[in-house]
DNA sequence: CCGTATCCGATCCGATACTG
DNA sequence: CAGTATCGGATCGGATACGG
């Protein structure tokens, strides 16, 4: 991944940082606490081996994410979010999320959204009045 | 700008629509208001017209942005962030604006920051508060 | 001032094979 | 289970020229 050396402005950095495929995914799977290589390989849908490690060690050089090992067999070896930047990026990451859900909604993809269990039908009808009283 | 017409989940939706250089950008300089197209060209330092058309056809095309067409002479074109989506992922980008910010102060690049009007001292100071309250 | 078309090097990312 | 190396096609994005 191509990282400027010089930026104008603190998006540029963080366009940097996340224009990766799988960046926002890698760290949302990481949200509810620290995850294992193979877990979070096993969880994203479509990544491969390579992608994941790629990704997680940019992630981890802008500071996003740490990484923790524990020698002993079989290897084991923790990513989690940073408690400041990670943590801040999430919130981001939330938002992107919402306004993902909102395409698909519009998109007429209402099902694979309650099939994945990527919202509960609650909130489903949250959302939709929320949209009625925006016009 | 390659779009994926099959998603498995929000972020991947969202990823496409924001991977380009310059979305986030875009949509940071048109917050305050609709912008002509010769406006932002100027206000967005390194990006060309090609690059502005193209990513502005793309944010309209994912409803984020807003385009009016005004006849007469000289032509006016007027591009906006959309009330409801368009907003939205303006939250997300007034975040990642943070990160980017915290990330220069981390390399030091606090001068640039003032000098550009992107951070008032004010503001600065309080964000260095902030840090070291967190350890 | 606004918008489109083309060309071409830079880069991304998926597959695959291999190590501790 | 965790991690590295390489190769090649697909995309991206900058320059440049042209049209309304």
């Amino acid at each position: 991944m191509k990282i400027r050396d010089d930026y104008t402005c603190p998006l540029e950095i963080v366009h940097d940082i996340i224009k990766g495929k799988w960046k926002t995914i890698i760290l949302y799977q990481m949200k509810d606490g620290p995850k294992g290589l193979s877990e979070l390989e096993r969880e994203i849908e479509g990544i491969n081996q390579k992608m994941l490690l790629e990704q997680l060690r940019e992630l981890i050089e802008f500071g996003l994410v740490e990484k923790r090992s524990y020698d002993g067999y079989p290897l084991r070896v923790e990513y989690s979010v940073t408690e400041r930047r990670g943590r801040k990026m999430l919130e981001a990451i939330d938002i992107m999320q919402m306004v993902g859900v909102d395409f698909m909604l519009e998109k007429g993809m209402t099902e694979a959204l309650l099939a994945k269990g990527i919202l509960t039908p609650e909130q489903l009808e949250e959302i939709l009045n929320e949209r009625k009283s925006d016009s």
